[in-house]
DNA sequence: GATTTGCTTCGGCCGCGAACGAAGTATCGG
DNA sequence: CCGATACTTCGTTCGCGGCCGAAGCAAATC
């Protein structure tokens, strides 16, 4: 039947902590350089150039020439996906000590996934927004309630970019840290877009982490009635 | 940050093809005995029986005891939902050259994903469904619009079961054979289980492929105006 | 042109892990 | 009991692939 190989194929490249590594740091959204991602794998860049030349053969990262620097990002939404989908599985079982430090702390608060909004505010935001009924979290899939569009639309969220590019929809997806889901897909990056915007959020150089500025603590507490 | 580790770990198990044979074997739904998972992998029993260690270690899959049987399956959706999203990636390269055999041929037909119907009737139940607005599908996510759920309730599809389970939703998934997608979720799994009822389909012996009965030919037809 | 930086290719080392043969433990049938 | 079947564990082989040192390009800086 099979196609099997390519499963397999793609799992291995994911398989290997180097790459992993490297996939997860792209995972924040933004490009990145392939001495960058080397430091994030703890490997030489020799190391690296190998392994981003696998990914690259695989489709699994992208890269854009600039200079002397080679940019490097995931392709689409489909291979952040794939790695929310693994991420499940993995840490679906016995919950294990999580040594925690300083760095983390800032990444467990607020941090950007893939595209939108992830971490404690994440999750409050998810959950707020169920417990008003503007969307309906399921395991699979969700839904944003006619209630919850007009909300957004008063808020100056565009989901029409989003409606237009048949990437309406609400997934649920599942927090690593918080074990818990926040919103992401299409309305997500949409919400996380408006945050930007608001300038209720800004990101922490070098890093996933996202930093709450002191208008967007009195933005998500006016809207959403979320402490931050 | 992480618990990259545990993701890397995970994908390496997928990443192997004998393992990722045995997995793709069972997202046909039923338990396997660990020779036919052997046969599956085109390796030695005693080969599985180290690689199921494996799996069963990282609850990838459960065992059953039945008799001097050992029954394999997949131990929830999640596990099945990863490897949608890894086949997502391995399948959205350039379209390969696939040599057609006579067992593809009824694999492409109609198949058993998981829980749901996959295939050309899978796609094709799907694509009607559509054209009616029943369900609406996008990229990451679908929904059953209430016209969808009254000619559902009408077949006799159980929804309710679904909604207690919070597994409402609708989810689209990529068909790797059509690549287009079909219904998935607890929809897709609820339409299937009343397929199965009403004597439509029905499975193969040892394989994941469905025969559509005469009585699912007229059914298909009548219900949802699909040509098998 | 010379130097530094960013990234690559080449070559060789080394270890992990997949594979099988052989032998060992359960369960069924007579 | 004995043999057959289902599956396991043990021990060994062996090949793939990750890793780094050294060297090679290319672009920016001096």
């Amino acid at each position: 039947m099979s196609n099997v190989p390519q499963i397999a194929e793609v799992a291995a490249l994911v398989g290997d902590p180097a790459r992993a590594n490297m996939l997860c740091a792209l995972l924040g959204g933004r490009a990145l350089t392939a001495t960058e991602l080397a430091f994030a794998a703890g490997v030489t860049p020799q190391t690296t150039s190998g392994h981003l030349r696998k990914l690259f053969a695989a489709r699994l990262v992208v890269q854009t020439k600039q200079g002397r620097h080679r940019y490097y990002c995931l392709p689409g939404p489909q291979v952040g996906q794939m790695l929310e989908g693994i991420m499940n599985v993995a840490l679906s079982g016995p919950p294990r000590f999580q040594p925690r430090s300083k760095l983390d702390d800032k990444l467990r608060h607020a941090r950007t996934c893939y595209d939108h909004i992830a971490g404690v505010v994440g999750v409050g935001l998810a959950e707020q927004m169920s417990a008003r009924e503007f969307v309906i979290l399921g395991d699979e899939a969700g839904e944003v309630t006619p209630a919850g569009m007009e909300f957004m639309s008063k808020l100056g969220v565009d989901l029409s970019a989003a409606r237009a590019k048949r990437r309406v929809f609400c997934r649920p997806c599942l927090d690593w840290t918080e074990r818990r889901p926040h919103i992401g897909g299409a309305v997500g990056a949409a919400l996380a877009q408006r945050c930007f915007e608001l300038k209720w959020i800004e990101r922490v150089r070098d890093s996933r982490a996202l930093t709450i500025t002191p208008a967007g603590r009195r933005g998500l507490m006016d809207s959403f009635a979320l402490s931050v």
